[in-house]
DNA sequence: CGTAACTTTGAGTAACATCAAGTGGCGTGG
DNA sequence: CCACGCCACTTGATGTTACTCAAAGTTACG
């Protein structure tokens, strides 16, 4: 199986349906004479933690749909600053953008599976799939308020709104609900936090050990975090 | 279309079918037929300068389409900080969202006229119209990647370089070129801007000083601009 | 012509960035 | 198994940008 530098893998020995993995994710919407159509044009992708789905400015060819694993969407300026315009988790569609090429760059944080779609066919397809693309519409939409809501956390949140606010979001999107609290495990580094938050690596640091110090959030090695009450965090976020 | 400076737009006098004055906006995409069935659930309205379209948290009965004005879409804090989310100008969709609430106001800079649809009709009547849905995907999928843009713009972009990107993407968008650069008629504030760019009304007044001094810019009046040159403009961007 | 709202300018400050040093976890190789 | 080194993370000291507070200047409008 041919892996190249970014970690990208096209599985060359897929079963009949590539797209038995991500038919859980889309499979609610559709049935199952339309889910085979659509695996008609599916691959099924793998890529290592630190691969690229894609780049920003590639040619945006492919639609994905994120089947297990995390990534990373970000953009970069010319002088290097970055910018993380989110991260995606499973059932997460990639790639919307209907412009010729693709906004922004997308990489694995963890281990990640995804099934990938000829953009063309998929447009065309949906034609034919008015459940699929209200799903696609319904996506879009969902990912518009969202990223509305983080132009509030960068253009106008401290820095400990800002870290609380993001805590929060992973911890409804990704954390375990215990007896006494909430466990996250963290799939990003300090500095993609601080990208997503439009602080520094160090700023965001500084910010996790005043939250802890307070008793807000307590550690579990670098990525594992508990939070005792949401309540208190929701406080520091600014929302309230 | 008659259309003058301040964006007002003649009265909508024939009754039958009110959204005559949007049908220039959508009638790329629909043929009469399409045009008659749409305009059967749509409502001229217009607002005044200030007026509001709709309030954050409002149940989203409606979808609009903007006409001729311009509008400023915000999200508000609970201690009243402001995060203005886009600017929007004839042609522009609002109110896509799906969830049953408006995630933001809409409040007019300038007189509007809007075409109001019912939303669940609307909806309804996208199944029978694949060009008009598709339409309305594509207009997502293009404020989703402005959305994303203007992240990069609050999370890691200078004062000067805000101003700069602002004032390059508004000159785009409603910028009239002439023999000698660019004019341009702003409908917002300083504290309008200040509110789109994270900055304050000051930083913002500090910072078109800045740009005035160095011959970047020239002002006509509080909202008149010249560009001479959008290429020096654009190398206070930071995307160069 | 007067008033209110908005804009501009100035001085001081606070929040976060930058620069720098030190710590801890983890994989690798001895 | 332990020493080593790497890298991410953390902490501290200093610097800078943009904010806050204040006041004066403009513009719009009755």
């Amino acid at each position: 199986m041919a892996v190249d530098r970014t970690g990208t893998t096209a599985a060359p020995d897929r079963a009949r349906r590539p797209c038995d993995l991500c038919d859980a994710a889309i499979g609610k919407v559709l049935d199952a004479g339309e889910l085979g159509r659509l695996n008609g044009i599916a691959t099924a992708v793998t890529l290592e933690a630190g691969g690229t789905a894609f780049l920003e400015g590639d040619d945006s060819s492919y639609l994905f749909n994120l089947v297990s694993g995390s990534l990373r969407q970000s953009k970069l300026l010319p002088d290097g600053r970055r910018q993380v315009t989110g991260f995606l988790f499973p059932g997460d569609f990639l790639g919307l953008s209907t412009a010729g090429t693709y906004p922004y760059s997308a990489e694995a944080l963890t281990a990640a599976a995804l099934c990938r779609f000829d953009r063309v066919s998929f447009i065309r397809m949906l034609e034919g799939l008015p459940r699929l693309e209200r799903h696609v519409l319904r996506l879009a939409s969902r990912e518009l308020a969202q990223a509305h809501d983080h132009l509030l956390v960068l253009g106008r949140k401290t820095a400990t709104e800002r870290i609380a606010t993001v805590l929060l979001k992973l911890v409804a999107r990704i954390g375990e609900l215990g007896s006494a609290g909430c466990t996250l495990d963290l799939p990003m580094s300090r500095a993609d936090l601080a990208d997503y938050t439009g602080l520094t690596a160090e700023t965001v640091c500084r910010t996790l050990t005043q939250l802890r110090k307070r008793g807000v959030i307590a550690s579990a090695g670098l990525r594992g975090l508990h939070i005792p009450r949401l309540d208190v965090l929701a406080g520091y976020s600014g929302d309230l």
